[in-house]
DNA sequence: CGGGGGGTTGATCTCCTTCAATCAACGTGG
DNA sequence: CCACGTTGATTGAAGGAGATCAACCCCCCG
């Protein structure tokens, strides 16, 4: 009984976790209550596949927990990871039904689906979905500009540490902390995750890490939690004169 | 007199050549008369900037004819191409008024103008400018991820053939012209901009561009014409398996 | 004629890849 | 409980694609 409440908590808006940033964060309580009515939530394994480059995609969803990546195969196997997931992220394209990238969990993902057609309708009917919607696109472009900087202009030392800063800010924005204390957080990709991401081998992305731990620029505690004692010297090994203001 | 009506006439949205592609493409008679009320041509020579990062940006715009760069400058002088715009492409974000990257006209250009704040006033009261800014910035998501493979993970010959593909087929499409036969285009990039889209430095692009012409997927007219003698065989030389079908 | 911008080509160097060995953590079955 | 395989990570040695440094060309324009 107690487990029951607990599930039906969970699943109502009022309380969800992303509701101030994913794609309904402009809704009022009516429309609220009809994305209520349709979504549906599914859960992923780490390591399994959302869907294939290709696949038709009979939903979108929001990112309500855990880590995904899109990424493009090349046929001789090069890969290159487009775009990361993290909580509060939108999947899917409206207007398009075949999924253009690979989508894989890298960690516990929990997502909130919501069937194409309905919602293709509500974002046609309720502004407050379409803005929000706009708006997030335009910070996934901006995002996917700066990455774009990284791949083809910065250092390998560089790199790592960009993709560091990056998913530091996103967790403290997500978690409303500041940036000037010490930072820790989970960083859920492997090595081979971290070198698609960054336009590396993971060989190479392995002896930067090290290199960034025996400079002191960060902490490694068990497998994969992170911690930086210095964000903004993060930021000068990144290349970043940006002063990484406050929380997006 | 003539000249006169001639200009009236290209200040026409009815006759705009980028008409069925740009941010109005969705519009109704009625709402381009708004739209026409309250837009202005802005003209730019080669090399000049129409605006650099950080600056407070006034307007939005279309680019009805010409190529402008979007780029990323470091402090260290490392630059990063991010954009590419090209007829019937949009400029700037509405919701933000600081530009975050350097823009550059690299052949004469002309804008579409809107001012700001009518414009942002437009958007929220005109859904189908809003509906096709959403799909326009998706495809431009698209695109930015699609050069984030060709950063990340394509050689210095297939970053070459990839930019010639992308710019002949956006030239095809623009000009509902087929793939099939030989295409020529023009390419408005010097060496150094082809490097910054790239991720490459300008001598590399300069024998790359050589080696394709040993080659014979390309021959180059005067300075900036480019002539594709087989469509797939540069694709293949791109790395893509697309079998680029017809036009998008 | 001189100068400058854009382009090409050559020689050398270097950062990252490639190939390979080793290690630690973990689970599994004998 | 221990051999064994697996998966992710680290580290080393060698090689190569592209960067860097530099010379030179072409063409336009003052």
């Amino acid at each position: 009984m107690s487990t029951f409440t607990l599930a039906e908590d969970r699943m109502k808006c009022g309380n969800c976790p992303i509701r101030h940033r994913a794609v309904c964060a402009r809704c009022e309580t009516d429309e609220l209550a009809v994305l209520e009515r349709i979504k549906y939530y599914r859960d992923f394994a780490p390591g399994q596949a959302i869907v294939w480059a290709g696949d038709e995609m009979d939903f979108v969803a929001s990112v309500v927990d855990g880590v995904a990546t899109l990424s493009h195969t090349m046929e001789d196997g090069r890969r290159q990871m487009v775009g990361l997931l993290l909580p509060s992220d939108f999947l899917g394209r409206p207007g398009r039904a075949a999924a253009p990238y690979d989508v894989v969990a890298t960690s516990p993902v929990t997502l909130c689906c919501f069937r194409r057609e309905p919602f293709e309708d509500l974002l046609a009917s309720t502004p407050p979905i379409n803005r929000r919607l706009l708006e997030m696109t335009l910070d996934e472009l901006d995002a996917a500009r700066e990455w774009m900087l990284i791949l083809g202009r910065k250092t390998a030392r560089e790199k790592i540490a960009s993709l560091l800063a990056i998913v530091a800010r996103r967790d403290a924005s997500l978690r409303l902390t500041k940036l000037d204390g010490p930072l820790v957080f989970a960083l859920p990709l492997t090595r081979e995750a971290m070198a698609d991401y960054l336009g590396l081998t993971l060989e190479t992305v392995s002896r930067q890490i090290s290199a960034l731990k025996r400079d002191g620029l960060i902490r490694i505690q068990g497998s994969r939690q992170i911690t930086v004692p210095d964000f903004q010297r993060l930021m000068a090994e990144a290349g970043d004169d940006n002063d990484g203001g406050l929380i997006s």
